[in-house]
RNA sequence: GGGCGUAUAGCUCAGCUGGUUAGAGCGCGAUCCUGAUAAGAUCGAGGUCGGUGGUUCGAGUCCACCUACGCCCA
C-alpha cells in the first residue's frame, strides 16, 4: 500500500482546507480539548477580546502565540485547563458605538432612553462581530473552546465580581475618595483623554488676574519680615478661588518680598524673584529674598470660604498656607500657584494632607452659599466677571487683563470642560504595593526585561486603583448607600442581596438599572440604595481567573486545586498597564500570590515600512487577505520564526512570501521527494512503524554515517525544541527547526539521492527510507504546534494511514522524546568539516574556473588534527560532491603548506595584556621554517618558545591559532585552518569523462523539458558528432553510464528520431543535438 | 518631562560572559549544480555596527551623554 501521492506545486490553502475539513468530520479539536492527563494540567488564562470590531493582524498574533504553547503541552500529556473562548464585554468603548449608533451626544440622550434599552443594545452591540471571530478563531486553528465561553456580562461573572469587591471591603482595601475628571457640566459625564484631546481650542480668551493673599501671622519665622505683605498669585480660572486652599511655591527658587505702588499707596508683595520684572515693572525696590522652601508654612487670609462636599468634614486646619512643591513652574504667573483640589489639583492636595472645597457644582453652577456674595447660581464662566469684580472692590486684585491660551471643550456639545473632583472609588492596591513588588518576582517574563523593567516600575510606583466609572453597561459596584451617606454595606453575593430584600434575587439581571431598583430600609440609617457606578472594565477582565469559573459559588474544587493560578498567559506588550496588571493586582491582593506563573508578551505588528497600523493611514492589512493567499501556516510561522516576537516587527505580503519559499517549500519537497519514492519502490515502515504509532528504529542497524548523521541531528533537534518551549522560547525552536529543514534537504537529502533511486532494494536504501521517514514523522510533531496543518498533513499521510491505532492526530500524538543513543556530536562535528571542505572545493574550483562535471584528479585537505582521524571515512561523499578522483589527507608539517600564527585572544589577552601587539608582530614575523615546526608542535600538543619583546614566553598550544596557506600552482581555499588545493591536470580520460557527464545533463533536461515521467525508459539519438574522434570514443565508453543514469534502452550516434524531443549542447565549438523518446 | 525597549549591508535580522577578517537570508551581478525542489552552491558588489566621549592591550559588545523611532505614563 502506498503513500497519497504528493503534488509538489500543491496550494497550502488547498491543503488546509483538505485538513480543515478532516478536523470538523472528525471532530478532532473536541477531543484534543478533552485530551490529556488530568493529573498533570497545564493551566491557561485567555485574555478575553472585545469582540466589538473585527479581528485584527495583532489579534492573530497573540491567538498563535497562545496555541502554540498549549498545543506543545497537551502534546506533552497535559491536559490543558481554561482552553476556552472568552468575551470582554463591559465598558465605555461599547457605549460609544451604541451611542454613535443611536445618534446620542452623552448621558442625558442615554437617560431619556432608558438605562435599561440602552443596555440592551450594548449587549447585543458587543457581540456584533462575534461570528467574524470564531471564523479567524477556527481558520488560525486556534484551539480553544468556543461553544462555551466566559463572558464578563454575564450574572455568574458578575457575581464573581461582587464577591471579590466584598473581600476587598471586608479588609478595608475598598474606598471612596475624589478623583478629578474631565467633566462636561452640559453633558453631565466625564470624558476620556482621547475625548478631551478632541476637543482642544487654542487662543481661548480667558480673564487673566494677579491676586494679594495676605499673610495671616501664624508664628511663621517669617512673620515678622513679611508683616503687612501679600503673596501675589495669578490664575485664569477665579470661579476657582473659593475652592483656593494653598499657594505652592518652589522650595529650590528664589522669591523677593518687593515694595512697589504708588508714593502715596506703597505695598510689600511676595513673589519669584526672576518674575518680580514682568510682573510689577520697572518700579519696585527688592527689600529682600527669601529661597522657595524659607516660605513654606506662612499662613494667609483666605479670600472666600469654600464649600465643602456633600457627606465630606473637611480639616480646615490644614488650609491656608504656603505649601513647597517642585512641579512649581517659573516661566509665567508669579511662582506663586492658587490651589484648587476640587478643580485639578488633587493630587497635590493629598500630597500635603489638604481639604477639598468646591465652588462650582457638577451643573457647572456656582454654589448656592455663595449667595450673600452675589455669584450664587451662575454658569462658572458667567461667575468669572462677578468675582474679578469684588475682589476689586475689596481691595484683594493686584491687576487684572485677558489672556488667550488653549482651553478644552466639549466635543459634542462645545461647552467648556471643568476639571472637577468627583467622589470615586477606589481599590486600595498601595497597601500591598510590597506584595505586587514580591509576587512579580514569582513570574518569568518573556522577554526578561520587562519584569523588573517596565512591569515592575509600574509596579513600585503604583497608585490605587480607581475602579468606579459613572456609566451604566458595566458591572454595577455592589455599594448600597444610605440617604444620609452616613452607612454603607457591600454586597459580596446575590443570596446576601436576596436576604436584605427578604425575597429570591436568583433571577435578577445584575445589571443596571434592575439592580439600582434593590433598596432597603435600615433601621438606624433608613433607604439604602445602591450608588450609581460601575466597575472599570479592566478589573472585569483581571478578575477573570475566579469569574470565569464563577468561584467561590461553583468550581470550588477546580479552582482551588488547580485553575487559581495559570501556567502561562500571552498577550502585546500594551498590557502591562492593562490586563497583566490587574491580573497581578487582583490576585495578589486577593491571594497574595501572582496570577500567572509564565507571560509571553509580543511587540507590536507593524506594516510593511515598519509603521503602525492604523485606520486613519489607511495601512490596515487585513488577515484574511493573507490567510487566503498563503494560509494559516505561513502566516503562523512568519509571526514566530522570522525574527523574535517580543519587539516590534514588520508584517506584509511580500515578506511572507518571502518566507513562504524558504522554509516551507524546502519541506514540502523533502516530504514530496519522500513519498514519490517510497511509492516507486513500494517501501512501507512495516516494522519500523508500530500499531499505535510509534517508531522503532535500532540505530544498530544503520551502518550509513548519514544516517548515523541525520539522526543525530534530529535528536539534537528534539532536544533543542523540548528546552525552548519549556522556557516559553517560541522563537529559538522555529529557528533551529529551520536550520534543520535546510541541512536535512541540502545535505541528507542530495546526499543521499541515488540511495534512494539504486533499482535494487538493498539494506542501504531500506536504511535511507528507514532515515528519512523518521526525521519526517518526527519532524511533523515538532512543528505540531507551529504548522498544525502541514504537520497534520505530513504525519495523516505518513503515519495515521499506516499505524491502525494510532492517535488521530498529530495533536494529540505524544511529542518525540530524546534517544541518547542517536546522539552523536563527534559526527555532527565531523560533517562540519566535511561541509567546510565541500564549501572550499567549490570555492577552489571556482577560482580555477572549471565546472563541477569536469572530474579533476586530486583534492589535498588539510584539516586541524582534532578532526583529521574520522574524515577519511566521508572520502566517498568528498569526491562525489566535488566529482574529484582522489583525495589525499596532508600531515602537519608538509612542506606544501605554510602556516601562520595569531594569538588566541580569549586566552593570551588576560595572560600578557600589553605585551599582546608585540606577542602578535613576534607571531606574524615567524619564517616559514621556524612556523612549520611550531605548527607540528602545536598539534602534537606541545609548547613553543618565543621571544617577545626581549623576553622568552613559552607559548602553549591554546594560545595560539594556526592559519594555514598555499603554495603555487594549486586552486586553493582556506578557512579556520581547512585547506582544500585542487589539482587541475586533466588527462584526456579526464576530458572524456566530463563530456560523458555534460551529454547526461543535457538528456536529463532533454527528458524533463519532454514532460517524461521519472520512470519513463527513453531512447536516445545524438547528431552532431561529425567523427569527432574525441567525442565517438567518448559515448562508446560510457554508453552504459549514461544509459544507465538517464534510464536509456538505446544510446546512439546518428541522426533523427521520429516525434523525438530535440535539446541542443554547445560543447566547444561542436553543436550536438540531442534527441529522446519514450521507449516502447 | 519620566520609564522601558530598539538602532548592525538596499530590505528582514543573527552576533554568548569584551577578543582575531562583523555574519545569514532576501534582492542585485556572474558562474556552477540539479529528474525532489518555487530550491541549492561558489564568487562579487554592498557596513565609519545611530552619534560623541570614556574604560581597556583590545569595544558592535561595557560606561556616560546625545539623536531618532516604538510602547507606556505624566
Amino acid at each position: 500500500m502506498t503513500f497519497r501521492a504528493v503534488d509538489t506545486r500543491a496550494s497550502f490553502v488547498a491543503l488546509e482546507d483538505r485538513i480543515g475539513e478532516y478536523w470538523r468530520t472528525h471532530d478532532i479539536k473536541r477531543h484534543a480539548l478533552a485530551h490529556g492527563d488530568h493529573s498533570k494540567p497545564f493551566i491557561f488564562y485567555e485574555g478575553p477580546p472585545t469582540a466589538n470590531g473585527k479581528p485584527g493582524v495583532h489579534h492573530v498574533e497573540a491567538r498563535v502565540s497562545k496555541d502554540i504553547i498549549i498545543r506543545y503541552h497537551r502534546m506533552c500529556g497535559q491536559y490543558v485547563i481554561g482552553a476556552r473562548g472568552g468575551w470582554d464585554t463591559h465598558g465605555l468603548p461599547v457605549e460609544i458605538e451604541v451611542e454613535k449608533k443611536l445618534g446620542f451626544a452623552g448621558k442625558p440622550d442615554i437617560e431619556r432612553y432608558g438605562i435599561a434599552n440602552f443596555n440592551a443594545e450594548c449587549k447585543s452591540s458587543v457581540l456584533t462581530y462575534i461570528g467574524e471571530w470564531e471564523k479567524m478563531t477556527d481558520r488560525i486553528a486556534y484551539w480553544i473552546d468556543m461553544e462555551k465561553p466566559y463572558s464578563t456580562f454575564d450574572n455568574s461573572y458578575i457575581e464573581s465580581l461582587w464577591w471579590i469587591l466584598r473581600q476587598f471591603w471586608d479588609r478595608d482595601l475598598l474606598f471612596r475618595d475624589y478623583k478629578v475628571t474631565m467633566h462636561c457640566p452640559r453633558c453631565g459625564t466625564t470624558l476620556s483623554d482621547a475625548e478631551v484631546n478632541q476637543g482642544f481650542e487654542d487662543d481661548v480668551d480667558d480673564p487673566s488676574v494677579w491676586l494679594r493673599f495676605r499673610l495671616a501671622p501664624s508664628g511663621h519665622p517669617l512673620d515678622h519680615a513679611l508683616a503687612g505683605a501679600a503673596f501675589l498669585a495669578w490664575t485664569t480660572t477665579p470661579w476657582t478661588l473659593p475652592a483656593n486652599v494653598a499657594l505652592a511655591v518652589n522650595p529650590e527658587a528664589d522669591y523677593v518680598l518687593a515694595q512697589t505702588g504708588s508714593e502715596d499707596h506703597p505695598e510689600k508683595v511676595i513673589l519669584a524673584a526672576s518674575l518680580a520684572e514682568k510682573v510689577l515693572g520697572e518700579q519696585h525696590t527688592i527689600l529682600a529674598t527669601y529661597k522657595g522652601s524659607d516660605l513654606v508654612g506662612a499662613r494667609y487670609t483666605r479670600l472666600f470660604d469654600g464649600v465643602p462636599g456633600p457627606g465630606d468634614q473637611p480639616d480646615l486646619t490644614q488650609a491656608y498656607r504656603v505649601i513647597g512643591d517642585d512641579f512649581v513652574s517659573l516661566d509665567d504667573g508669579t511662582g506663586i500657584v492658587h490651589i484648587a483640589p476640587a478643580y485639578g489639583d488633587l493630587d497635590v492636595g493629598r500630597k500635603h494632607g489638604l481639604p477639598t472645597l468646591f465652588s462650582v457644582d457638577l451643573s457647572g453652577n456656582t454654589m448656592p452659599q455663595f449667595a450673600e456674595l452675589g455669584f450664587a447660581n451662575m454658569f462658572f464662566k458667567a461667575a468669572d466677571p462677578v468675582i474679578t469684580k469684588l475682589l476689586k472692590e475689596r481691595g484683594d486684585l493686584f491687576k487684572s487683563g485677558r489672556v488667550k491660551h488653549a482651553y478644552p471643550f466639549c466635543w459634542r456639545c462645545k461647552t467648556a470642560l471643568l476639571y472637577y473632583a468627583k467622589p470615586s472609588w477606589y481599590i486600595r492596591t498601595t497597601a500591598l504595593k510590597d506584595r505586587l513588588v514580591a509576587t512579580n518576582q514569582e513570574v518569568q517574563w518573556v522577554p526578561e526585561h520587562i519584569k523588573n523593567g517596565r512591569f515592575g516600575n509600574w509596579l513600585s510606583n503604583n497608585i490605587d486603583w480607581a475602579i468606579s466609572r459613572e456609566r451604566y453597561w458595566g458591572t454595577p459596584l455592589p455599594i448600597w448607600i444610605s440617604a444620609d451617606g452616613q452607612h454603607s454595606e457591600c454586597i459580596g453575593s446575590v443570596a446576601e442581596l436576596s436576604a436584605k430584600v427578604g425575597r429570591s434575587l436568583s433571577d435578577l439581571d445584575l445589571h443596571r438599572p434592575y439592580v439600582d431598583e434593590i433598596t432597603w430600609e435600615d433601621p438606624v440609617h433608613g433607604t439604602m440604595r445602591r450608588i450609581p457606578d460601575v466597575a472599570d472594565c479592566w478589573f472585569d477582565s483581571g478578575a477573570m481567573p475566579v469569574a470565569q469559573w464563577h468561584y467561590p459559588f461553583e468550581n470550588k474544587e477546580l479552582f482551588e486545586q488547580y485553575a487559581g493560578q495559570a501556567d502561562y498567559i500571552s498577550e502585546a506588550i500594551d498590557q502591562t498597564r492593562g490586563w497583566f496588571y490587574t491580573l497581578h493586582a487582583v490576585s495578589t491582593l486577593l491571594f497574595d500570590r501572582p496570577a500567572f506563573k509564565n507571560v509571553i508578551c509580543l511587540g507590536h505588528i507593524l506594516d510593511g515600512k515598519g509603521e503602525k497600523m492604523s485606520k486613519s493611514k489607511g495601512n490596515i492589512v487585513n488577515p484574511w487577505d493573507i490567510i487566503n493567499e498563503f494560509g494559516t501556516d505561513a502566516v503562523r510561522w512568519y509571526m514566530f520564526a522570522s525574527a523574535p516576537p517580543y519587539n516590534p516587527r514588520r508584517f506584509s505580503r511580500e515578506l511572507i512570501g518571502d518566507m513562504l519559499r524558504q522554509f516551507t517549500l524546502t519541506l514540502w519537497n523533502t516530504y514530496s521527494f519522500f513519498v514519490t519514492y517510497a511509492n516507486l519502490d513500494g517501501w512501507t515502515p512495516a516494522g519500523l512503524l508500530n500499531a499505535d504509532g510509534s517508531l522503532t528504529l535500532d540505530i544498530a542497524t544503520l551502518t550509513n554515517p548519514l544516517d548515523r548523521w541525520a539522526l543525530a541531528r534530529l535528536d539534537n533537534l528534539v532536544r533543542t525544541v523540548t528546552t525552548e518551549l519549556d522556557g516559553y522560547d517560541i522563537h529559538a525552536p522555529a529557528k533551529a527547526i529551520e536550520r534543520f529543514v535546510e541541512e536535512m534537504s541540502n545535505w541528507y537529502v542530495r546526499r543521499s539521492r541515488r540511495r534512494f533511486w539504486k533499482t535494487a532494494n538493498d539494506a542501504d536504501t531500506q536504511a535511507a527510507y528507514a532515515t528519512l521517514y523518521t526525521c519526517l514523522v518526527t519532524l511533523s510533531k515538532l512543528l505540531a504546534p507551529f504548522m498544525p496543518f502541514m504537520a497534520e498533513e505530513i504525519y495523516a499521510n505518513l503515519v495515521l494511514s499506516k499505524a491502525p491505532n494510532a492517535s488521530t492526530s498529530v495533536h494529540m500524538a505524544s511529542w518525540p522524546v530524546s534517544v541518547p543513543a542517536w546522539s552523536d556530536d563527534a559526527l555532527v562535528q565531523s560533517i562540519d568539516v566535511v561541509q567546510t571542505i565541500v564549501g572550499l572545493g567549490r570555492a577552489a574550483r571556482r577560482s580555477a574556473a572549471t565546472k563541477i562535471r569536469q572530474p579533476l584528479p586530486l583534492m589535498l585537505v588539510r584539516v586541524p588534527s582534532n578532526v583529521a582521524a574520522s574524515l577519511p571515512a566521508f572520502e566517498g561523499d568528498l569526491r562525489e560532491e566535488l566529482n574529484v578522483k582522489a583525495i589525499r589527507w596532508l600531515e602537519t608539517g608538509a612542506t606544501f603548506i605554510d602556516y601562520r600564527f595569531k594569538p588566541n585572544l580569549r586566552v593570551v589577552g588576560k595572560k600578557y595584556g600589553k605585551l599582546v601587539p608585540a606577542l602578535t608582530e613576534a607571531l606574524k614575523a615567524l619564517d616559514n621554517d621556524s612556523a612549520r615546526a611550531h605548527a607540528i608542535a602545536v598539534e602534537n600538543g606541545q609548547s613553543f618558545d618565543l621571544v617577545v619583546d626581549g623576553q622568552t614566553l613559552t607559548v602553549a598550544p591554546d594560545e595560539v591559532l594556526v592559519e594555514t596557506s598555499s603554495p603555487d600552482g594549486y586552486a586553493v581555499a582556506e578557512e579556520n585552518g581547512v585547506l582544500a588545493a585542487l589539482d587541475t591536470t586533466l588527462t584526456p580520460d579526464l576530458v572524456a569523462e566530463g563530456i560523458a557527464r555534460e551529454v547526461v545533463r543535457y538528456i536529463q533536461d532533454a527528458r524533463k523539458n519532454a514532460g517524461f515521467a521519472i520512470s519513463d525508459r527513453i531512447n536516445v539519438v545524438i547528431d552532431g558528432v561529425d567523427n569527432d574522434p574525441l567525442l565517438t570514443a567518448t559515448i562508446t565508453t560510457w554508453h552504459d553510464y549514461m544509459c544507465a543514469e538517464t534510464l536509456a534502452e538505446q544510446l546512439v550516434l546518428g541522426k533523427g528520431l521520429p516525434g523525438a524531443h530535440l535539446e541542443t549542447l554547445e560543447l566547444d565549438d561542436k553543436t550536438l543535438t540531442i534527441a529522446v523518446s519514450k521507449a516502447e
